[in-house]
RNA sequence: UGAGUAAGUUGAUUAGUCGCUGGUAUAUUUCGAAAGGAAUUACGAGAGGAAAGUCCGGGCUCCAUAGAGCAAGGAUGCUAGAUAACGUCUAGUGGGGGUAACCCUAAGGAAAGUGCAACAGAAAAUAACCGCCUUAUUUUAAGGUAAGGGUGAAAAGGCGAGGUAAGAGCUCACCGCUAGUAUGGUGACAUAUUAGGCUGUGUAAACCCCAUCCGGAGCAACACCUAAACAAGAAGGAUACACCUGCUCGGUGCUUCUUAAUUGUGUGGCUUGAGAUAUAUAGUAAUAUAUAUCCUAGAUAAAUGGCUAAUUUAAAUGACAGAACCCGGCUUACAGAUUUACUCUUUUU
RNA sequence: GCACCAGUAGCUUAGUUGGAUAGAGUGUUCGGCUACGAACCGGAAGGUCGGGGGUUCGAAUCCCUCCUGGUGCA
């Protein structure tokens, strides 16, 4: 299996921010941007003002494992930048409902691969 | 039995499964001329008591492996000790609080000098407004007087007796203050005693004085490699300029400033250290010394997570909360559980 | 990560060094003026001076500590 490649420089951000497309959850919102490579690249942005360090953490874990369960299904090329939605309670973000809300996000983009 | 004080410990554990980070491997596969890189497999490891705030002190790096003097600025401030160092800690002294266990304490100097003390009050530091007393020319004036009044946060040592025209440390006893002497203590200081009658309010967390200490910047420091760029203008050029507060001395060097440009977020720095644990010795203690054993995160858009089951529990769906060069402290946040020592109170003997 | 700055009325701010009534503008509100409204005139309310502790007779101001917001550094 394929690791993860992540978005790191500031400038793939602000790129996928300014042409990507937005869809938005319950609790998570998404930009998904085609960048016409072989690769998929997931980056995760979380503002200093959602909580504090040890909360950021735990939404990025929860965001990083619930995107492995559908890293297979997704059609390669695409770059996708996951937020956090403003005035959430953080603290009562779990598991269950990141995956609900990114598997609605995924089907809503049409980056799905259809035969799954 | 109830209430409380101090010092600590702990901050869930176990199993299965899917994954993450870096380490080791004469392992396997693959790329490459090689150095080496990538993937897989196996093994063992992987966040706190505060990792936090960044409030102090150091190590380390660079600035000259940082020098001398004066100034300016900053910090600390009872005593002795501990420490690499500290504004920290330990043990004491003085003062304050509590019935007590015990707790708090930036605690040098106001007699070196300057400033300030609103309103009220006669007066806020050269004290006479009312009052009291004496004298005279008696609805007034002069003089004496700090016992009484009222104001204020603060009013000129306190209280009692003698004394006096009225009073006053004017005199005396006790207390307080200042100075000396003796004894005890390493010392802060304590106790005893003698003398002075005692004029000197508060504020130094106002300026300041005294004593001690302090060069600056910070791992985004700094070093190395690859690629790109390396342009324009200005200043100075050895009696000058720069070297990160000023001046003088000394030393070193050829640079300094502005605009433009400013990449690979590459590698090292990076974790064996004033390290941890146990025992013994010295010390009231902080701590030091010796011996033995151990190696215990090193990421960089940033690793500890998801699911299932069980146990303990009042609660396990969690208290506070996430390492970013590393240590010693301080401060702040914290559900609870638990150990030791001690105090007061109630009852009984 | 490191270094640094700010917080005063609903909003914008003065006062902070140098201590003793917290003061303006704007907004709100009441009254007047007007046929009505704006403008104008007069009045009023509105402040734990970011929170807590200390020094002092007395703290927005001095000292310590915490909170919130912001800035810079490869």
């Amino acid at each position: 299996m394929k690791k993860t490649k992540m978005l790191k420089k500031n400038y793939e951000f602000s790129n996928v921010f300014s042409k990507g497309s937005y869809y938005s959850g319950d609790v998570i919102e998404a930009f998904i941007f085609n960048n016409r490579s072989n690769n998929n690249f997931l980056g995760l942005a979380i503002s200093s003002k959602a909580g504090h360090a040890f909360q950021r953490n735990r939404i990025k874990r929860l965001l990083r494992e619930s995107y492995w369960l559908y890293e297979n299904q997704i059609i390669s090329g695409i770059s996708i930048v996951f937020l956090l939605k403003k005035q959430v309670d953080i603290s009562s973000v779990k598991f269950d409902i990141v995956k609900k809300d990114m598997k609605r996000i995924l089907e809503k983009g049409k980056i799905l691969k259809e035969n799954i």
